[in-house]
DNA sequence: GTCTATACAAGGATAGAC
DNA sequence: GTCTATCCTTGTATAGAC
């Protein structure tokens, strides 16, 4: 007759939130979450009527948490974005059990669906503005037929990285995972920037940084 | 009491491909399968034991013709590269259940996952060796650092656009969406490439290929 | 060798007792 | 707010008919 009250339900979000990542979304059963917290079936359901619901929480998370990454435009220099950018990958980390379902979660649950593709225009635009204060700041040299290229490639690296290094580097530590693709990402760049952009990034690219 | 007898065991996998592209692997059920196809439960398990006996020759066959698409290095030129290109992403949407679940179907099917890092590495093997062959072919200027880059980049690209692609560009057609990709790939290219190269990548960027 | 019938364990979900 | 009992579906296994 144990008691946990109020603060149980955040409770459940992170062992959740830990076991969707220890082993994908879909093969941890409701019971399994229980009894990982020595609770009852009926208890988790009292709090998360449904699965999705736990998962559709979860993903709220993560959206909030990516939220409070992103620097405002005006702020951006190059060595504020790859700043920014490690902060991103990171919380990808945190939340890999949905960036590594994303596709089937998004094509199951309406709710995330939704939410999903208002964010993915909103961080298209972001990516977009981001490189064109790049461009005014000094750094790139980008036309505007490359900044369309830019986007659409930074934007595919950042989303499916953590898949990629999920099957082809989980041996690396996460700082090693990062790192690999903060540098694809500078190297993507590299030909569009200046001698400014070319010092820094090059840095990166070198572990100087 | 119809005996379907020989034939009915390619009858599943044809059929099961096409219901693991629609809906995705997790979610079609043994039962659903052999309802679609007027059998039995216990016939399904006859031929195919269990579903990860069933994921794991579909995945047999990807691999095959993959191996089938695979050019000689001696002959890669440029154009052939890109015809290349589309055959097999082609084939990634043939199989594209594979594709879209490959993280996990990876992380849970041991044998899948030999056969599987197998196939990386050679194939990482194939992509240097083929952009090696447009370099001497003179279509490319890359250095040897820029090779590396050019591998990482054009292999994450070749495996996880279908993802992108399921998510965020459904409603277009097959061959746009292959399109949008191998463009992707060819402005990857276009910063190490010689005037020659230039000349074909910029036909298909501009779509007059 | 080919197929049917049935059983069982585990998963998500619900109703209702306390 | 917590827990028990129950239902339905899924993957899997087995016994046995033809």
């Amino acid at each position: 007759m144990k008691k946990t009250g109020p603060g149980l339900e955040a409770k459940i979000v992170e062992t959740a939130r830990r076991m969707f990542n220890d082993r994908g979304i879909e093969y941890v059963g409701m019971r399994e979450l229980a009894a990982e917290m020595g609770i009852r079936i009926g208890n988790l359901n009292y709090y998360f009527p449904t699965k999705d619901d736990l998962v559709n929480r979860v993903s709220l998370d993560l959206a909030r948490e990516n939220n409070e990454t992103i620097v405002p435009v005006e702020q951006i220099t190059m060595p504020v974005f790859f700043d920014m950018l490690e902060k991103v990958f990171r919380t990808h980390l945190k939340y890999r059990c949905l960036m590594l379902s994303f596709v089937h979660v998004v094509q199951r649950n309406p709710v995330i669906a939704k939410r999903y593709h208002k964010t993915l225009l909103e961080r298209n635009d972001t990516w977009s503005k981001n490189i064109l204060a790049l461009i005014d700041s000094g750094y790139l040299t980008a036309e505007s037929a490359d900044i369309d290229f830019l986007v659409s490639t930074i934007s595919l690296i950042a989303r499916f990285w953590i898949s990629e290094s999920a099957v082809s580097f989980r041996k690396e530590t996460e700082t090693e995972q990062i790192d690999r693709y903060i540098k694809m990402i500078a190297r993507v760049f590299l030909p569009y920037s200046t001698t400014k952009g070319k010092k820094f990034l090059n840095q990166i690219i070198n572990n100087e940084h």
